[in-house]
DNA sequence: GGTGAAAGGTCATTAAG
DNA sequence: CTTAATGACCTTTCACC
């Protein structure tokens, strides 16, 4: 069901040198190279690494304000509507529906605090989204990160 | 500054196949390998790229829960002790400090709702937090993106 | 374990800002 | 004049059978 101490240091490894290759995992780990591929493969087609896919920072292509929008949603529109409505707008990085009546939280970014009132606008700018409520990330205290939970499900 | 358009189509590209080298990105793009090596050392050097790490899925690791936690923090502790106690703690994905009356907003996964609340006792059982607001994730309407992005900096 | 194939580096040339 | 792109060559290293 869940990985092991092996899996969670080749993890670890990856994330810490992601260029380095099978091989040299191997002799990192002290493990033959075969186990490496095999721990990899089944990780993968587990969906517990989804892929190896570039981690862009919006910060450095020029969307340094952050902001976390809640949405409150008209009941007579459903969520899917507005769903779709958000995913033709870039600055939303994502959305989900939560616990409440009938909202949608969502992260956003924008170039500036002038640029977030017009990505805001365009986000509000459709009939079944009855209020918005925005709250601004001022700094990232934690950055994302997976590797200790990671750590926590091979113990 | 910015990026342009053979940055945003060799980013997708690899977005797309995180697999394939360069050699072949320089294939489907029509251009010189040496370019895409060139394009790729400053993407990464001027932090576009963060790197190319795994990522993982907590629902495969079993923490299928995902919580936004709002936490209100007492005065007389800063922001950064209590980031500290955050970081302890596995199941933080990421927090932030936020508008408001010093507070941090961050995101929490854990294996179920009963074990959602073993989480936020611990995040809360630390004396520099005065209180906690929880809001479950009840499904990931868009999940986490930045190709749309991506393009919209390059045109 | 062996082999074909890439990655990564350097170079000279050419083009464009 | 500076920056970028190109094709060529080379050596080391890896992925796959």
């Amino acid at each position: 069901m869940s990985i092991d101490s092996l899996d969670a240091r080749l993890l670890a490894l990856l994330a810490d040198e992601p260029r380095i290759g099978v091989l040299e995992c191997s002799r990192r780990l002290r493990v033959a190279r075969g186990t490496v591929q095999a721990r990899l493969d089944k990780l993968t087609e587990r969906g517990v690494v989804r892929g190896f896919g570039p981690e862009i920072d919006p910060a450095a292509l020029g969307f340094g304000v952050t902001a976390f929008v809640t949405l409150e949603i008209s009941q007579r529109y459903g969520h899917d509507p507005v769903a779709a409505h958000l995913a033709e707008i870039p600055e939303v990085l994502e959305a989900y529906t939560i616990t409440g009546s009938g909202d949608l939280l969502c992260r956003i970014v924008a170039r500036s605090n002038a640029d977030l009132q017009r990505v805001i606008d365009r986000v509000v700018g459709y009939e079944g989204i009855v209020r918005a409520s925005t709250i601004i990330a001022l700094a990232e205290q934690i950055p994302y990160r997976t590797m200790p939970l990671v750590r926590e499900a091979a113990s």
